[in-house]
DNA sequence: CCATGCGGGCCCA
DNA sequence: TGGGCCCGCATGG
């Protein structure tokens, strides 16, 4: 359905009603971009592979998780290391045969299994100078560094290494120490809030000179104000029927018009995986609420999303290795979770294949109207501040994607 | 080197 | 079929 989303040309004629870039998308969320450098690269904060949907009209991406230290040790800083996985499986082999800059102990990489006990995923999709991306899952592990992070981590542990004067000793001594100083605060794990860094962003950047990375994310909505995310923050198995029941012509028709999708945006929260605890209390609040209220209900400051994360959080501490694998990570177990993961399959599907999504029809709907669903407020939840508490909203508006400058792809969008 | 895309192909439900 | 995923190939920084 996601193929269903277009006709921005019409509906968003208006350059000022696209989405602002966001560099850490999380849950499941739709945005439509324009001509952004970051959206023609498909950048993504998390570490996203290419993965193969046999739909040329969309490109689909996996997130890879992030490798920290198989110990969980705590960096000088109090931080826990969040190496950003390598996209190429070549590099991510030889990634994980490394040692902890740290503590020498071998690194782990903890998978995302953040969408019905699968990875994340990431679909894109272009419609003229409209770009559409669509997320479906919400990570289950620590923020990995950036990827302009790990490119100026690179690049200045190139440039140490092949500057002059060190005895190899010496110089070994150093490149560690330097990886360890180096190292964006970004993927780093705070000391104090071990489970979601990227929940705090000024623990995970002290150093200013990464903050600038870490800006960008949905967290940050509230900040930037974006004209209005398209989130629809269902948990799986809650996409839009819109978005379930695709036409004929997956990519364009049905999600071509917003506003056919958000009535049957009738999602249920009941069908998040939430604690057991939890759970119960998402089942009241039907996404359907009104668009715009719902809508906004989503930005960072919203209770609801903020309840969500909390829970997240509080349930998902990462202090020993295999933390993650816990119980505790409700988001990690699809068992958990009220429905099985079959029914927290997300409907979008990209793999048929069509021709050429140039091709595709285009949607003709306008997308004004076009509001994902809102979250639902979680009843049972505590008080959800935490996108308050969410350090992301707290980083710098500023999104600092400029160093990524890029072709433009052509994606068809995700269909849901 | 490695990030990215693409697309063939395999497996499974 | 759809979804997930592995693999090789190609391109480009």
């Amino acid at each position: 359905s996601f193929l269903t989303w277009s006709s921005p040309s019409k509906l968003k004629s208006d350059t000022k009603q696209f989405d602002p870039f966001q560099e850490w998308t999380d849950g499941y969320v739709r945005y439509i971009y324009s001509e952004d450098k970051n959206a023609q690269r498909h950048l993504s904060g998390w570490a996203m592979r290419n993965t193969n949907n046999h739909n040329c009209q969309i490109l689909k991406k996996s997130c890879l998780g992030v490798v920290v230290c198989s110990r969980g040790c705590t960096l000088p800083d109090g931080s826990r290391l969040q190496l950003r996985p390598a996209i190429c499986d070549k590099a991510r082999q030889k990634q994980q045969k490394k040692l902890c800059p740290s503590c020498n102990a071998s690194l782990e990489l903890l998978p995302c299994r953040g969408h019905s006990g699968y990875p994340v995923t990431n679909f894109w999709r272009v419609d003229g100078k409209a770009i559409f991306f669509q997320a479906k899952g919400v990570h289950d592990h620590p923020r990995p560094e950036s990827k302009s992070e790990t490119e100026a981590r690179r690049s200045s542990v190139k440039r140490r290494v092949s500057s002059p004067p060190f005895t190899p000793k010496r110089r070994l001594i150093e490149t560690q120490v330097d990886n360890i100083k180096t190292t964006p605060a970004v993927y780093r794990i705070s000391f104090i809030e071990p489970n979601f860094p990227q929940h705090y962003p000024a623990f995970q950047s002290p150093e200013p000179y990464y903050n600038p990375h870490n800006a960008v994310g949905e967290a940050q909505p509230t900040m930037q104000k974006p004209a209005n995310p398209r989130i629809y923050m269902g948990r799986p198995g809650y996409e839009f029927q819109g978005y379930l029941t695709s036409p004929t012509y997956p990519m364009t028709s049905d999600l071509c018009d917003p506003r056919s999708i958000m009535p049957n945006s009738d999602v249920s929260w009941s069908l998040c995986r939430v604690p057991p605890v939890l759970g119960s209390s998402s089942s009241s609040t039907p996404l359907s609420a009104p668009l715009t209220s719902t809508c906004s209900s989503f930005d960072p400051q919203s209770k609801s999303p903020a309840g969500w994360k909390e829970l997240l959080k509080s349930s998902a501490p990462y202090g020993d290795n295999h933390h993650y694998y816990s119980t505790e990570y409700p988001c990690r177990y699809p068992g958990n979770a009220p429905s099985s993961p079959a029914a927290l399959q997300t409907i979008i599907t990209t793999t048929t294949k069509l021709p050429s999504y140039q091709s595709c029809p285009k949607p003709s709907a306008g997308l004004q109207s076009y509001q994902p669903c809102a979250p639902p407020k979680l009843p049972g939840l505590p008080s959800c501040s935490s996108l308050l508490d969410d350090p992301s909203s707290s980083y710098s508006t500023e999104v600092k994607v400029t160093e990524e400058s890029g072709r433009s792809h052509q994606v068809s969008v995700i269909s849901a």
